[in-house]
DNA sequence: TATATAATAGTAATAGTTATTATTATTATT
DNA sequence: AATAATAATAATAACTATTACTATTATATA
């Protein structure tokens, strides 16, 4: 009867996921990940729990690239490098999202209430432009 | 004989649809905006031109709102402004993403060949908010 | 333990997009 | 202009990521 978090091996196991890797994974990512150790779970549970995370802001979309969406458990706003050729997500650290943010307020479009920023960087990673 | 841009009536259409608005619109509201006056028009030859004028570098992708790509004539690169409630895009003129991109150089990860910036401000628009 | 509530697996359904193929239009060549 | 080669298209089917649905199982509460 402690007020907490919500519970449920499941729902943690895919958040803990997400959160230990800086791969930016998908849905599918998480699934096949967990899939060995939890073999009752199915593809459905991880898109009803990251749809959950989202909304309580436990995890934020990167985006969508090559047709998925991708998802940050760093939920710090922060651009992201993405690769054009193997789809790799990266951090971009250390650059602040708030500067720019306010820079653009000036700009915006009239009425506009601007909630957050996402800069993303689209190239070749290292191991792709090599 | 005379060399210049490849023809098609429908190709046209469609670029000029896309060019001819600031709604930044998705494959489908090309379809229904030509159909009218193009009724031998089908989906199909909308996203396989709309990939073509992406590989020519005559359109641009501003992402996915809402599960749906949506295309952008200008291809200056400029920020855009997200409504979260209605989908519409708004261009964000007037902030050079030139700097933004420099600034970004030198945190770029290591060997990662930077081509191109997008910058989308997520919130309310106008209309959502008042 | 009994009861109410929430979470889940499995499956079906949806939507945007891409691929296929037969046909039609366009361009080049004679 | 007539014919041959090429490109573009419509119509349709296929594909993929995601969401919805439903019966079942687990969890929490009394």
């Amino acid at each position: 009867m402690m007020p907490g978090k919500k519970h449920s091996k499941k729902r943690d196991a895919i958040l803990r996921a997400i959160q230990s890797t800086q791969l930016h994974p998908g849905a599918q990512w998480v699934y096949d990940t967990l899939k060995p150790e939890i073999p009752g779970l199915s593809l459905g549970t991880v898109y009803r729990n990251i749809s959950l995370f989202l909304k309580e802001g436990e995890v934020v979309s990167v985006g969508v690239v090559g047709g998925e969406e991708r998802f940050d458990g760093r939920v710090e706003p922060h651009p992201h490098a993405v690769c054009l050729r193997c789809g790799s997500v990266t951090d971009i650290p250390g650059i602040d999202d708030a500067a720019r943010n306010l820079l653009a307020h000036g700009g915006a479009p009239k009425g506009f209430r601007i909630d957050y920023t996402k800069t993303v960087f689209y190239g070749l990673c290292g191991a792709c432009s090599s």
